[in-house]
DNA sequence: GTATGTGAAAAAGTTCACAGCC
DNA sequence: GGCTGTGAACTTTTTCACATAC
């Protein structure tokens, strides 16, 4: 048991015109030159799923997940488990065995019938899907509590995210190293993102910074953006950005809480309509 | 456009075994408790859909959605803005009009056809279908790189969310006060969040400790978690846990970063296809 | 004329259940 | 006997489109 559901920050990104052609593999003209059928890219025809067309296939939601099944796969290895089954697995990561192994079927067929999954395997699988095999540099804008502990974890969770610049515009904090990283100033964005080839932004600013400091990092040609201000950021199509809000998970923290008192003040009316069907008047 | 999706964390509650349960309103008797109506907002008064059983009714996906209208209703109206329309509020938060009034509709009918919604009127009314008109206490637990900026935000996020309680296993840390609040040591966590009526619990532990924080949060009747270690939870039904993960968070990105190179390359072998469609045999 | 509120349709995501293979 | 991989059924969420009300 212990369902769960995961996924998190906003999504903004080419939002295709025609839904579901998500999905679906390449529409292309419907006149299959047959034969002619080139080395590159052969889409349909030929089945060769190739990583690439694959990827494109995978639910934003079975990404999310992907990403938990090798943490947890992770510290399997370094136990020194070999194989693990479905069911296992998805007991680790919290979520039913059906869904982790159709998850897993969009990214291949790695298991052995009757065995279950050898964990290495999986491991650099998801780790090839999920872009793992390259580095990825970040920066961090907004050097205050928050960005002054992500600079601290030097290399970002799980490594594979190098810290590669830090920005702020206190002129206090230029020059100053955090977690090794001398701080630059936020002017210096499109040299130093250019420089240091920073593929990810994360913006720690208060919320009023937010939306300029992330139409520079954009300008300077960040992709993909990590968004910790309370606002919601406009961006153009091609850029991908996920959110992290405080504010946001508290307050549906406490609709569940009220949610919950509601139910049970419900239950409570309930009961005593109960009692009084069977005759019983006191309550509790 | 900008196309917008939210969500965030995990839920791990109640699951209802009889599936689509969720949304169908609470069976009961017609006896509803008449005198219990909250004074302050007397809803629709006629049917009387009670707030509470129309909480129970919300997709958890609108709810998340409807804290980020809060907030931008929230600027809004600290701008002096009283009305606004589904397409325009939408456009601010991100999401599509359709969406938005939708979600709207969730928490009842309070737009003015023809006109708009007031700004101040849906405040109140998301607020309360939120829970926000009451006090959350928080504890966090782990006061290190990231508990320190979360301690310090000193009153979560957009108060009404007083953090009330720290803890920590390191006695050079025990009794310092951060952000105000001294730290308690975790052996202390029944009292102090019995004594505190902590509701909501924070972990900002390093992964090892995640788990049996958790546990001893539970055991202290916490019943609302917001897990920032990198670490599946394992709770009871009951408990609601939500996470931020950074490391999950940055491997979507990483995902998005990879498929987005691999469908420039798809789209430069295409061209090449087509070449040869048009007879050109040349590619590139 | 304008904009909400909402049924109905479509899409996305999850779960079931079992054939297929070890 | 046991476990994966997956089509099909089902649930949830999103989008459409328009009657309804101002």
């Amino acid at each position: 048991m212990a369902g769960q559901r995961d996924e998190g920050g906003e999504v903004v990104t080419s939002t295709p015109t025609a839904p579901g052609a998500d999905r679906v593999a390449a529409p292309r003209v419907a006149a299959d030159d047959a034969g002619s059928a080139s080395s590159g890219a052969p889409a349909d025809q030929a089945p060769e799923p190739t990583a690439r067309e694959r990827a494109r296939a995978i639910p934003e939601a079975a990404v999310a997940r992907l990403a938990i099944y090798l943490r947890v796969l992770s510290g399997l290895a370094e136990q020194g488990v070999n194989t693990i089954s479905s069911e296992e697995l998805a007991a680790a990561a919290g979520v039913n065995s059906a869904k982790l192994r159709k998850d897993l079927s969009y990214i291949g067929s790695y298991g052995t019938r009757g065995v279950g999954y050898d964990v290495d395997v999986l491991v650099g699988q998801i780790e090839r899907i999920l872009g793992l095999t390259r580095k990825h540099s970040v920066c961090v804008v907004g050097i205050g509590n928050l960005g002054h502990a992500l600079a601290n974890y030097g290399g970002f969770p799980g490594r594979g995210f190098p810290v590669a610049a830090l920005f702020d515009v206190d002129p206090d904090l230029i020059g100053v190293p955090v977690g090794g990283i001398p701080v630059d100033h936020v002017d210096d964005i499109p040299r130093v993102v250019a420089e240091r080839e920073v593929s990810i932004g994360v913006i720690a600013t208060p919320p009023p910074a937010a939306q300029e400091v992330c139409d520079r990092l954009v300008a300077a040609g960040v992709q993909c953006i990590l968004n910790f201000a309370p606002v919601v950021l406009q961006v153009p199509d091609d850029v991908e950005v996920r959110k992290v809000d405080l504010a946001v998970e508290m307050q549906i923290l406490s609709f569940h809480v009220a949610r919950r008192a509601d139910e049970a003040a419900e239950a409570a009316g309930e009961g005593a309509d109960l009692s009084d069907v069977d005759g019983v008047v006191m309550r509790r």
